[in-house]
DNA sequence: GGTATCTTGTTCAACTTTCAACTAAATACT
DNA sequence: AGTATTTAGTTGAAAGTTGAACAAGATACC
């Protein structure tokens, strides 16, 4: 962000965009939240554990799930240990590279995801999809897909001049 | 979220939608994060502080504030305390109602928020307005509007419920 | 083989957020 | 007036998160 002259200000319709996306985005979240809590789980939790359910043998390198589910290695270590304790996760020593360890959903965690799963996905649609149109659903997926991709440009880029 | 016959899972359009909403909102709401870093001001505080420099007098109730940021009351009066530390805001007791405070902005805070302000908007134009059309910024403006109106709908309708 | 560098994953300490309990003032009720 | 309820805001403890430091194993390079 380097001092550039004059502010470039958001008009009117930028700004809307801008406000109504976060604004709408932390209210969505929040419920979407709230919506779990039957299920002892957060959105950041039940994200781990979906991925992990999808990974063959229900099992993942620690980074790899930190990785999908956007998690810092050092905040995954944490909820894992949680998890853990909960009887849903279990680690195991990685044979092939000595310094990592194996993520592993247990019976009991599948159980767990198996059951909160229904429940969250008409969260989602309650909250978000089903009030969506057809054409409103591709240009969210347009409009964030495209972002993503920005992102990931601008942070290679970024690297890249430091 | 009442127990129902069998999910209706996302299909892959819809599926799409949501991932990519999620995935991006959490990358962008980092950068943006990240981006302040230099302010020593993250997302929230910010947030606060915008609220607060566009009240008349610069000068809000905390309920008001909390209401307007979007945090919980407590949540509130902890990070008032870390910004009252910094010098940026100073609570002053309400006289018309004597359970109450104004949470008043200083020079100082009026200052650090003039400071960050032009980087911020410069942000998040780049992480997103600046990427997407009229279009897109109207479609979005659009779904997130309906998606908090139908929030609130919700909201009302599940505290009568109980 | 030896050494420098990178990667994996954990840990500790500082900080932030949540949740429930609480004080005190305002409002409503009878 | 007197009591019950609601509202404003804070507090403290527990839980969660961050970021830097670290140990130990893998890779790369000579």
């Amino acid at each position: 962000m380097a001092k550039k002259s004059t502010p470039r200000w958001l008009n009117s319709r930028e700004m809307k965009a801008w406000r109504s996306y976060i604004i709408a985005s932390r209210r969505l979240l929040d419920a979407l939240d709230s919506d779990l809590d039957g299920h002892d789980l957060t959105m950041a939790d039940y994200e781990v554990m979906a991925q992990l359910s999808e990974a063959p043998g229900r099992r993942m390198r620690m980074s790899e799930l930190a990785e999908l589910a956007m998690l810092s290695k050092s905040r995954l270590s944490h909820r894992m240990k949680v998890m853990e304790k909960a009887g849903w996760v279990r680690r195991e020593e990685c044979v092939e590279d000595r310094r990592g360890y194996w993520a592993v959903m247990t019976d009991k965690g599948w159980k767990a995801i198996v059951a909160a799963a229904p429940s969250h996905v008409e969260s989602v649609r309650k909250r978000l999809i089903d009030q969506l149109s057809v054409r409103e659903q591709e240009a969210l997926a347009g409009i964030f897909g495209h972002v993503t991709e920005e992102l990931r440009n601008q942070f290679l880029q970024e690297s890249k001049e430091k």
